[in-house]
DNA sequence: CACTGTGATGTAACCGGTTTCATTAGACTT
DNA sequence: AAGTCTAATGAAACCGGTTACATCACAGTG
């Protein structure tokens, strides 16, 4: 490997010139500049993005925690993050919790050290954990925020959902539609935004004088849905709203699978708004919060671009077909 | 932030006995090594991994460059090989060259001086920028491979899928149940695993007698399969190879949406096996390209465990219900 | 008892850069 | 011509660890 020092020995210069002309201080004359620049190319030399962190301080990565690369909500979030920081020419580690907070503390602790922020996707952990890590280290809360009551610590930011509106109209929608009880298909036990879901649907319910009824997913992804498919009973429950697309694609297909007619037995709303057009069919009615938009704002909270410490991005029900009329089986039709 | 001398000085003892006690080094007896340990505890200290990579030149981080984080077979790829790597403490820098060859020539420069190895995930590298890079840091090339000519340089492990069984196969068993002709939808441009699909493809049709046609897509997505579904003929296009996955099915949701028949009317064969069971309606013909053991095999090939410098995961088609018998359209049969 | 060997610890150099501060030369002032 | 200022460069400290080598005490040996 070459160093700086043969960089200026080449050149003929100090290192600290040499130093100052790679990093383009104004203070080195044009030759010297050049002169050094030419030493450094003829020795294929780059800075040691190692040595250069050590004494500035500064690393130009972050960290990023995530409970699952594999989800497309998590991969979609990261691309856009790393779309960004790319341009400040900022590195990304990247860690996977595999939505254990145990293992997620770990990762913390291994890219503390270098990295210049870490940017927690989702975190499974307490609240008193990442207020500690907030200690050693700037943290990015993205969908998860603390509790009201545990104050903010200084180089602590949020990035959120602002599911509430979505979901309170997904609710709503339901309701206007006929419906009188709703199924819920929560995401992992752990989830903060699952938790969210759950309590403002609660809300909604509550106020529409609807039923609420919860079913856990351990993973939110397809086969839960379709596992979930056989678990309803299109008698009862007649409106569905789901943690994420991906429960409710399987959902649908499952719902479809058993011959259960979507939206005519049951109707169903997703979240997330992450299928492409045409995949869902019937298309799938859902709550667009977007992961793209959120993984840019964690990048504006890095790079201290952002207008406030905690950061919102808006929802709104997005209607299409896999909702309608709730139908109400009278005691006195048949069933057939 | 406190450092190990702090911790030395706490503990009473120098900074290279701290250094041992820390690192777990026999040579420091049992008292000493607890009081350096209560120490650090007692400061919440943690060793710099920085400090230590530049004194011990490993750092104990791997880059990982792929074109897409979003495409699920990278981000099962990089999920693998990141719960590998996570157990023996190593983490992982990522970089989404976005199939830019320009980006992803920058990123690999910018990972270079503090990694240990770097992974180029399909890359769309040209061989000498790639053979360039293995000079400066040990690359382990995925799903992709110099070309023959190219001597194989020291530090440059390749790991790949071995396609070439199931898509013969796949040809073989489209031409077995009567199909005269292939269309193979192909991915990227500059991904040199499409573009070994099509040789092989290529290949095989020429030997069974089929015709073989080419459709490009950018990018190896749902939407371009939906697309791609529109520009076919089903009274001369029968049969369909994809590039993966995604673009099976967006071909299958496409064509049902023009209301030709899977299989009745047009075969389709995917590639990866990366579809949930039900999500495919029918089921889908797919050579299974698994990229969770190609990312095991990375994993392998970084960490020194690897048994060659060339690795392959094996493939086989899995025959579902997406293919079926030709329906050859005689002149005599009228289109009704 | 003097001598050698061994094991625990300390001292200081080192990794590859950056940055403070000193030095020097030349331009400008009076 | 002496003095002051400025701009370019160099010497050396420093970032936070690791490790080669020196030191020292003590046990074992003849």
């Amino acid at each position: 490997m070459t160093t700086i020092r043969q960089v200026a020995a080449v050149a003929g210069v100090s290192v600290a010139t040499a130093s100052r002309a790679l990093s383009g201080s104004p203070a080195v004359i044009e030759p010297t500049r050049n002169r050094v620049l030419d030493a450094a190319a003829a020795l294929d030399f780059t800075v040691s993005r190692l040595a250069r962190s050590l004494v500035t301080g500064s690393t130009g990565n972050v960290g990023v925690i995530l409970p699952d690369v594999t989800n497309p909500f998590y991969s979609s979030f990261l691309a856009e993050l790393e779309a960004v920081l790319d341009t400040h020419d900022i590195g990304i580690l990247v860690g996977d919790s595999r939505e254990d907070p145990v293992r997620e503390l770990t990762i913390v602790h291994r890219m503390t050290s270098q990295v210049d922020a870490v940017v927690l996707a989702s975190s499974r952990l307490a609240d008193a954990d990442i207020v500690a890590a907030a200690t050693r280290v700037p943290v990015v809360l993205a969908n998860r925020a603390l509790a009201d009551e545990t104050p903010l610590p200084r180089f602590l930011h949020q990035v959120l959902v602002d599911i509430d509106r979505g979901f309170s109209d997904a609710a709503r929608h339901l309701h206007s539609l006929g419906h009188t009880g709703l199924v819920y298909l929560d995401g992992p036990a752990r989830s903060w935004s699952g938790q969210q879901k759950r309590l403002i649907l609660d809300r909604a319910c509550r106020s529409f004088g609807m039923r609420l009824s919860v079913v856990s997913t351990d993973k939110p992804d397809f086969a839960a849905g379709w596992r979930a498919a056989s678990a309803l009973d299109p008698a009862s429950d007649t409106g569905v709203v789901a943690f994420n697309d991906e429960i409710a694609l399987g959902l649908l297909c499952g719902l479809r699978d058993a011959d259960i007619d979507v939206p005519g037995q049951i109707s169903v709303v997703g979240c997330d708004d992450s299928l492409p057009d045409g995949l869902a069919w019937p298309s799938l009615t859902t709550v667009d919060s977007s992961p793209r938009t959120l993984g840019a704002l964690a990048a504006a909270a890095i790079l201290g671009t952002a207008e406030s410490r905690t950061a919102h991005v808006p929802t709104h029900l997005v209607i299409r077909h896999s909702t309608s009329v709730a139908r109400h089986p009278s005691p006195k039709e048949s069933t057939l």
